[in-house]
DNA sequence: GTCCATGTTCTTTA
DNA sequence: CTAAAGAACATGGA
């Protein structure tokens, strides 16, 4: 479901509904989803309000008003959404946070933010005080190529393989890498550390321009993914390579090739993207 | 039955 | 030591 567009995509869409509330209970949580194991999650947020929202890399941060932290990861198919308490409970549901209402007003119908997730990739990390954990990459749209060119000349993997790495630049995925690389015509196999500064200029820019245009139209969903109101994106529709295996290239009509890299599919257009190795 | 899936982490292999 | 490859997690759709 989510790599860093689709993740801020639900930040934008849940943040306002739960800026400033009060958690006022737990009303049903699988203990395995819950990071680290055994945690006494009722024990730590009721009562706590919520401070701020917002995404690092693929996870989305939960400020508490006592300087405590947590965060949510979607794994490959989680699903975050503010429902009112007698909503019916999808299956699959692993967590349903209460949250005290915004005013006193009686018309007001108790909500909760549940997380669904039907392959539990995803979970529940408790932070304690300490946002910054330290495993994770700059933020791509803040990133500048000499400090992206640092960090892929330290590396002789496939570019494809160290744009997955999320210590190397965090938020990416396989759509977004996939499409980056097209669209900078770098093929996905070419090693990281013989890039020049002039490509990894351009593929930076590609990124970025991806990124800002995939927030835009709300994220991908392909398969699973829906934002905090459990409505589609659209980005999927303007996909280049990304799912298109054998279909014919934007550019040049050549059909997209598909192979493995990383364990994942990789997609690309041979003509486009050359090999230089 | 088969293969595949927007992610991460651990183990095995080279 | 490094890194590549593979498996694992769990569920569902084509």
């Amino acid at each position: 479901m989510p790599e860093l567009p689709e993740v801020q995509t639900v930040v934008n869409t849940i943040a306002g509904q739960l800026i400033g509330r009060r958690i006022a209970g737990i009303a049903h949580h699988r203990q395995t989803i819950i990071h680290p194991r055994n945690f006494n999650l009722a024990g730590h947020l009721v009562g706590a309000r919520i401070q701020s929202v917002h995404r690092r890399a693929k996870r989305i941060i939960f400020e508490l008003n006592d300087n405590r932290y947590f965060y949510i990861h979607l794994g490959m198919t989680g699903h975050l959404s503010v429902q009112n308490s007698d909503a019916p409970v999808l299956k699959h549901t692993h967590l349903m946070i209460d949250l005290a209402p915004k005013s006193r007003r009686r018309s007001e119908k108790p909500a909760q933010l549940r997380f669904c997730d039907p392959r539990r990739f995803g979970g529940l990390f408790w932070l304690g005080g300490q946002p910054d954990t330290g495993d994770l990459g700059p933020e791509p749209l803040t990133m500048t190529a000499r400090q992206l060119a640092k960090r892929l000349h330290q590396t002789a993997r496939p570019i494809k393989n160290a744009l997955m790495d999320q210590k190397l630049i965090a938020g990416l995925g396989n759509i977004y890498v996939d499409e980056s690389l097209f669209a900078s015509h770098i093929h996905p196999r070419d090693c990281a550390n013989r890039l020049s500064l002039a490509q990894i200029t351009e593929l930076l820019s590609c990124i970025k321009r991806i990124l800002r245009s995939a927030i835009r139209h709300r994220g991908s969903s392909v398969r699973d993914y829906r934002d905090g109101h459990g409505r589609a994106g659209e980005y999927q529709n303007l996909h280049r390579v990304y799912g298109r295996t054998g279909a014919a290239c934007i550019k040049c009509s050549t059909p997209i090739q598909r192979m493995i890299l990383g364990g994942r599919s990789t997609h690309f257009c041979p003509q486009c993207q050359k090999l230089r190795q």
